[in-house]
DNA sequence: TATTGTTATACTCTATAACTATA
DNA sequence: TATAGTTATAGAGTATAACAATA
């Protein structure tokens, strides 16, 4: 069984993965997307903690889709050290294409399983989910740790 | 879905990462191990393939594994370019303990499931599987592609 | 001349440490 | 003096290309 799913798990990985270089994004960068939906105007310092990379890492991976328009900059007025970080109206736009990606993706990994089975198969996945100590919804990528 | 499996695989494939470095060994050094128990002697040009690094990378790879005595290179006779690769002794030893390492990991994986439920599972991801075209028993790891 | 294994070179990725500006 | 962001430097890992031995 843990075979299986490590198997499967770098298959819906890898074809997640494909869908994103359609939209010109690696999965390091749509996380930051999703991120930024759910918690904009952070500071850079922040957010790189969050993605579990060291802020020097986190200027030239922001400087590439901030040159390409999907995310800004904005200085604080309060602190004017601290970078606030939020989506542009494109790179919101393109969150929704990922979206669709997502929904495609799911579809195309069901395939094959009745309704009934999915359900089933979803209930004891989430079932190890919370046995392993996992949080749902959540997951650190492939690192070590 | 896409996503627990997502989750799932990569945390099955990160605790048996670290079982694997009790045994002092990587993903891949335990992968060629396992390789040279399936078919031994055969050519490194041969095996890096398989294993989807070219040569010259194979070579200081198997560098190590040689040093520790795990493995050794015996040149063809017939053929005096080749060098095929087999396990030594230590290194049948050291896939004894491997596989030992995989029942353990498998139980702590599976717990909290009934002897049903976790039939019931692996009988819902080996159609996945099957659905998706993977070879059930090969993985490429977590490669792009 | 072609092939196996090896070594050398160059490139990418990343982290640590130095630096700048603000506080 | 301390902190957010940035830049510089250095290290690991990797692939491509050159090389040596054998066919």
């Amino acid at each position: 069984m843990a075979f299986a799913l490590a198997q499967l798990g770098a298959h819906a990985s890898g074809l997640f993965a494909r869908r994103l270089e359609e939209l010109g994004l690696t999965p390091a960068q749509a996380g930051l997307l999703r991120l930024l939906a759910a918690a904009p105007g952070r500071s850079q310092k922040e957010i790189a903690a969050d993605l579990g990379m060291p802020p020097s890492r986190f200027v030239p991976f922001a400087d590439e889709l901030d040159r390409r328009g999907l995310i800004e900059r904005r200085r604080d007025p309060e602190d004017r050290r601290r970078h606030a970080v939020h989506l542009t109206p494109d790179g919101r736009h393109l969150l929704d294409r990922l979206a669709r990606a997502g929904r495609e993706h799911e579809r195309q990994l069901c395939r094959g399983l009745s309704d009934g089975e999915r359900e089933q198969l979803l209930g004891l996945l989430d079932r190890v989910v919370a046995e392993q100590g996992l949080t749902p919804g959540v997951h650190p990528g492939y690192r070590t740790g």
